[in-house]
Formats: C-alpha cells, structure tokens, sequence
DNA sequence: CCCATCACTTACCAAAAGGTAGGTACTTGT
DNA sequence: ACAAGTACCTACCTTTTGGTAAGTGATGGG
C-alpha cells in the first residue's frame, strides 16, 4: 500500500514535478525531437553532468521523459518526452512567453546580494 | 551601472522570478484580491513565516507584489499583485490546470525515498 | 494586570541541493 | 601507444534552503 500525497491546488502538484532549479529547463531543451546527453548538456546553459543524469532519471521515473538506449560503443542515448511530458510543455509555453516578453525587465531587477 | 543578467530563454527569466520552492504558491495564494499576513500563511499550506515574509519581500522588490501597511494596531497589512504579478498568474493557469488534470497520477508517483 | 493578536524579526541549526573533480568502459582516429 | 569522445558514476565538499523557537511592540479585552 503506497502513500499517496494530497495536494492542496493544481499549481502544487505541478511543482511536484516540475519544481527545482533544473526540470523546466531540461523538459524545454528536450523539446519535441529526441536529444542525446552531451546534446542536452549544452543546450540547458550551465547544468552539470551530475545534475544533468540526476534529474533525468528523476523524469522518467516521473513519466515525463523517455530514455533510448542504442547500445552502441560510444555510447549513444536519446531522450525524450512521453506524451504525459510533451503536454507538460505545452502548459509551459505560456510561462516561457511571458519570460521572454519581459526579459529585459527582469534581468535590471536588484538582486538579493545588490540589496544585502 | 549595473550588472544584467542574460537568459538563454524566456523560461529562465521567468524562474528568475518565481523559481524556488514558495513563490508560486504564494503568487497563486494571493489571488485577485488583497490578502493579509496571516490570511496568506493559512491559505499557503505548509510555509512557515519565516519564508512567507521572505519570499514576499523579494516578490515585493520583483515588482509582482505590492505590500499596503495601514499603519494600525494591532498591525494590518495586505499584500496584493501589480499588474506584473497579475500577468504572471495568469500564465501560470494551464500549469495549474494541468495539475489539477493528472493529480492523481502525480500522487501515486515513487518518491526519491521509495526509490532509494 | 495579564493575556491574546497581529505582523513581523532574529538566531540557530539541520537538511537538501548542487558543484568539482576524479574515474569507468569501450572504441575510433593519429 | 595514446588521446579523444561517449554516457555515465562516485566521493567529497560547500552553499543554499528552510525549519524551529524565541522575542518585539502596541493595544484591546477580561
């Protein structure tokens, strides 16, 4: 018998999966092909590889993100996202916009060190 | 002059402002009408103040909340979206939607621990 | 007179997140 | 023989996050 979690709105079940530094970004790089680790790891700016591996296991256990192994030498991985996954980012895209739209605006806003 | 940050997409200026574990909720708790302290904390499930007050004061300098004190005792403040932080919520409705859509599913998911 | 209420504030501490730097296995290219 | 590239894994350590518990100041109610 599992313990199943309640959650008190949508937007906290969401977060759930998508929430923390990285999920967002790794589900947006991943887009609607398929892409490999070192293809991943420079299109999400900044991740490490141990961040990378981590939270993609996380996703797939999750079932938004499926993972095809071609057993080749070198290895050759592909990820991507499960239609559970794809709809994900599609509820994102509104987010993404609006991020875009006011980009320059957040990027001149103090930041907690500016004001400490 | 001061140093602005760059985003390689519009989905991490946006988790520039409301990434971390509270922000969401928080912006979602407060809704279309103004809302008190205390008021936030029950509607906020789980937050403790410290993180309350925390959270809403860089959403205060971020420019999506607006903090009315009326300067009475005992104390009465109320918290409240610009029209930035309106804007915000409004792009975080299908995420919540879809939350509210699968969040049985999303229950019913192995945790880190289940896993371990 | 004392207690409760409200919106905080502060200090302290534990846990989680996340970075660095190394290593692995196997093959192809030089 | 050796370096490079692939997709990882591991240990160690620092930073960030966040929780608990206490206190503050002014006032109204019993």
């Amino acid at each position: 018998m599992k313990k199943k979690r309640a959650y008190s709105c949508g937007l906290e079940a969401s977060l759930a999966i998508i929430g923390g530094k990285w999920k967002c970004l790794i589900l947006w790089g991943i887009g609607q092909d398929a892409r490999r680790f070192g293809e991943l790891k420079r299109v999400v700016a900044g991740i490490s590889e141990k961040m990378l591996i981590q939270e993609l296991k996380e996703m797939e256990l999750d079932g938004i993100v499926k993972r095809k192994d071609f057993h080749e030498i070198p290895p050759r991985v592909e990820y991507s996202l499960t239609p559970f996954g794809t709809e994900l980012r599609e509820v994102l895209q509104p987010l993404c916009e609006w991020g875009t739209k006011h980009m320059k605006r957040i990027g001149n806003l103090p930041t907690q060190k500016d004001v400490a």
